[in-house]
DNA sequence: ACAAAAGTGTTCGGGTTACACCCATGG
DNA sequence: CCATGGGTGTAACCCGAACACTTTTGT
């Protein structure tokens, strides 16, 4: 047999959810091919890293944001999508939360920044399939599992959920038949605290049960958003 | 940066239905490690083959069935999971019908066998796991993709279909609301033959209608089976 | 007092669940 | 005629969808 040789990389789609809107974490390469475009973070796996390891270091690396969720996403490995070398890549789909929103992106919209999922730039390789695909799996999974609370902050506002899911989900959501449901869950702990944004009466702060969402989970709860 | 050596592989787990109960399709290792463990097939990828061509080709040449149905399941890469290289293993889901069991494993039990997934023989590798995966894939997919089509002759009785569920799904199902359910769905196609097993009142032979299917799911239909 | 956002309850309809009897055939 | 599996209808219940008014605050 021919001695092989592929390389293997990771890749990672990292969303984030700020001024009301889903953003996405990109760098600009400054290396060729593709030099100056925008791409998704990542690169290859080192001799004696696991592959979670790889991704979660160079995120760190390139961006210096850490995620609060990760999993993996798909495997994309056809002959040329990489003009160099045969690279494999295992892609991945992280969330965070606002207050893991790196400074770097903050402070320094050269070589790192979210970009709005809808004003995305053109994409290096075949980044704008992962994309594709991370959003479908983000739409998809928001539905059947509570991840939607790792893009919001610990304490956060029913509203935002409320928002949260209508942009993730592109679609109009009743706000008390949302409500209701989410609460009969009751993975939800209603805090003391009270905000009040401006104009409006105060809302309620809510923060997700972990506990609460794991035990129930073990009893065969399911969680599910139409 | 060092001289990355990670081999890639490719895995498949095959199911098929046969004699009413699910079976996977394993081989007989003939080298080390793991010589003479049963394993699912699979092996590296060629240097200028995609992904999906390579397990074709894995499954072609080393048990000669070929799937119906191939999805990418997971991929694998922590350090060690094979005891000589660094492989990062791109493991597939398949399914076959019946009509396309192998020969070899229907005649040579040898090196490549049918085994009835309650019936597992010890793996090699971390294989255990990479079909547990699969089982929890195939269980459930079948919920909301009519992926069981996959797993039957073309031309089925509805009573196979209810046994494959209740088989997969390891629960009972109500044969009077199964049948009305699926029947509603409009993508079988009743045929006028009818088939004696024996005692019994003679069943019809259904179809599935893929053009049906794929039209309705163009307009937005979704397949589900709780 | 007015605008803005938060909080809450009821009704209706469709779909899922539960359930039992008759039919066609082979032995 | 009996055993075996195939084929069918109806009633109860539950959950999701639709929908509007009151409360609390800032200006």
């Amino acid at each position: 047999m021919v001695r092989q040789n592929i390389k293997v990389a990771v890749d990672a789609v990292v969303f984030g959810y700020k001024d009301k809107a889903l953003h996405v974490l990109l760098i600009k390469r400054d290396v060729e091919p593709y030099k100056d475009s925008w791409a998704i973070p990542g690169g290859l796996v080192l001799e004696n890293e696991s592959l979670e390891d790889a991704v979660e270091r160079e995120l760190k690396e390139e961006t210096n944001v850490t995620v609060d969720y990760l999993e993996q996403l798909y495997s994309f490995g056809k002959p040329g999508r990489d003009p160099r070398n045969r690279v494999v890549s295992v892609t991945y789909f992280g969330l965070v939360k606002p207050e893991h929103h790196s400074i770097k992106a903050d402070t320094d919209a050269n070589d790192v920044a979210w970009f709005d999922i809808n004003e995305l730039p053109e994409l290096a390789f075949d980044h704008a399939v992962i994309l594709d695909m991370a959003k479908k799996r983000l739409r998809n999974k928001l539905t059947y599992e509570p991840i939607g609370f790792d893009l919001l902050a610990d304490k956060f506002l029913f509203s935002d959920l409320e928002k949260l899911y209508m942009t993730i989900l592109d679609k109009q959501i009743d706000r008390r038949n949302f409500r209701k449901k989410i609460l009969s869950f009751g993975i939800l702990e209603e805090l003391k605290e009270k905000i009040s944004e401006g104009r409006g009466r105060p809302a309620n702060l809510f923060k997700f049960n972990h506990k609460q969402y794991f035990k129930l989970k073990e009893e065969g709860f399911l969680f599910d958003i139409k």
